[in-house]
DNA sequence: GTTCGTTACGTAGCTCGTAAAGATA
DNA sequence: TATCTTTACGAGCTACGTAACGAAC
């Protein structure tokens, strides 16, 4: 049934990240490039120019080889998914040296297919009723559901990606035909025996000596100027920025932090959690957070997103 | 605390996934050529050489416009998500016009910190017994974990991004330095009312007709050729590739198809769903699933290591 | 004729390899 | 000298805009 292509490299941008990859692996741009098969003022050039491109560093380069920057290890996981994709996406819809399509024979229609997008936080909350309404109201109806990050899902609605969006609003720009779905207060979510010594220092947490968890890089989060505006108030120096809600959830149980996350959220989070958490109400001291759907405004799927805002009424 | 660049698109690599996202906004290479500065046979010519090199048509034209096809649909996701990639970088790590350093004060230091992945499924299980070994073992390391599929974790080992993986085996390349950390049973999971259902057609799902559910798309789930000897064994046709582990547990919940997965997973499904999941254990019809930890041979992180590995024994 | 698209073609600039040079032991 | 790196430079290729062309209505 399968017929997978084992790619090196995928076809496509590899040269520059192709080339940084390897020479992390080789710790030697001559090593590097005789690996690559290229020269070595080739992938000198190479390196030079993404560095260029990229606006920092990546390499420190001295007599006995080479090591990464900072900023090069932090970017190095992102030129190996950027690079994995690439090959992913090839290996799906590739044809092999005969002209066939090679990985499998699922079409990959998209045709008719009504596409929702939720924000990784809200889908817990919305995917299984999403589906009920929709296999209720519209029997034939074929749907695809993914969960994104709340910038990807607008970047999706523009670009025609996606037939509908649900994402808890941010600073960044606003759909116009998006519209409101709800609105929630914030919460702190920590271990319980973290509880007191947390709400009794609520006004000045740099005195807790434990870390606000904030989830991926602040600049993926949802509401930078909301995070701004809590890490002021609270006072808060500790941070740690961590890659999904489930090691957060396991920081969180391992009593090694606390985060401020949507109401909503919570139940989610207790339930990847081990141990028992408690929820600090914040309504008071920060501004709500709001729940939005949007759309492309020439959508054939208006029935569909219909019932969907439905659900919200 | 935070500076924020917002850009509208990241430095590098923008140029061609720029005009094919651009283009399927527009719904035309005219209107898409204007909005990109550039006259539209260079807007058709870069569209031409990025469907050279990815191998397939992305947009069917005629005289009154474009339309993407199945496969540049499919990809569309992939290019916001490589831009989207990009952008944060440049913004986590980007230097102003003043040529100060942008987006926010934190040093993104990594000399010295010990970095963990794990792949996905495995991390609500190992992530919080990982942070109390470590913190007990090594009370001055600083460590990050991470989450990713199996496949991005084994580059990363390769090009020192990690210092060690803890992952599902699969037929992709092994390391050298990788240990079998356990083994686990496959079993198949499913809502409580399709539960006899499916264990009176076990030899012959496809009369079942509600669909398996495979994580994400084939070629970037850990085990092609396993879930070929399952569909192939169970006689399974229905088939829907879901794009995460929520997104899969609400498909289950709202009885719209079942899965099979390592037996550790359960928990996980079970505590994301919030319907009752009955399981089948298939451990004597097929394989069982290996886990392995991996890292760099020349690690200087032996003492973490082993730390680790005791825990597996 | 207008509005979509593509093809043709010359130029500017980029990328490559070869060759030479700089740094450190 | 050996082993890393970078810089210099010319040849060939690529990507761009201008201009011309094709198809549909």
């Amino acid at each position: 049934m399968f017929h997978l292509i084992k790619r090196e490299w995928p076809i496509i941008f590899n040269e520059e990240l192709q080339s940084f990859l390897t020479a992390s692996n080789k710790k030697s741009l001559s090593m590097a490039a005789d690996a690559l098969h290229i020269t070595q003022p080739t992938l000198s050039y190479r390196i030079k120019k993404l560095e260029k491109d990229l606006g920092f560093k990546l390499i420190e380069r001295n007599w006995e080889g080479i090591k990464l920057t900072n900023e090069g290890q932090y970017f190095l996981p992102y030129a190996v998914r950027i690079l994995e994709d690439l090959k992913n996406v090839q290996n799906v819809i590739g044809f092999n040296s005969d002209g066939n399509q090679a990985t499998y024979e699922i079409v990959h229609k998209n045709e008719g297919i009504f596409r929702i997008g939720i924000n990784s936080l809200l889908s817990s909350l919305f995917t299984e009723s999403f589906i009920m309404e929709l296999s209720n109201d519209h029997p034939d109806l074929e749907f695809d559901i993914i969960t994104r990050p709340t910038n990807i899902l607008k970047n999706l609605i523009d670009y025609k990606g996606i037939d509908l969006a649900v994402y808890y609003g941010n600073e960044t720009h606003i759909h116009t035909h998006s519209s409101l779905i709800g609105t929630e207060e914030v919460v702190l979510l920590c271990h319980e025996d973290d509880f007191h010594d947390i709400q009794k220092n609520l006004d000045n947490l740099q005195s807790f000596n434990k870390p606000f968890l904030s989830y991926d890089n602040p600049v993926l989060s949802n509401n930078i100027e909301l995070l701004d505006i809590i890490l002021t108030t609270l006072n808060v120096r500790a941070f740690k920025t961590l890659d999904n809600w489930i090691i957060m959830a396991s920081y969180i149980a391992a009593k090694k932090g606390y985060t401020i996350i949507p109401r909503s959220s919570v139940s989610q989070m207790i339930n990847l959690s081990s141990a028992p958490l408690k929820t600090i109400p914040l309504g008071d001291m920060f501004p709500h957070i709001k729940m939005y759907m949007s759309h492309p405004k020439d959508s054939i799927f208006k029935g569909p997103i219909n019932s969907i805002k439905n659900l919200f009424e």
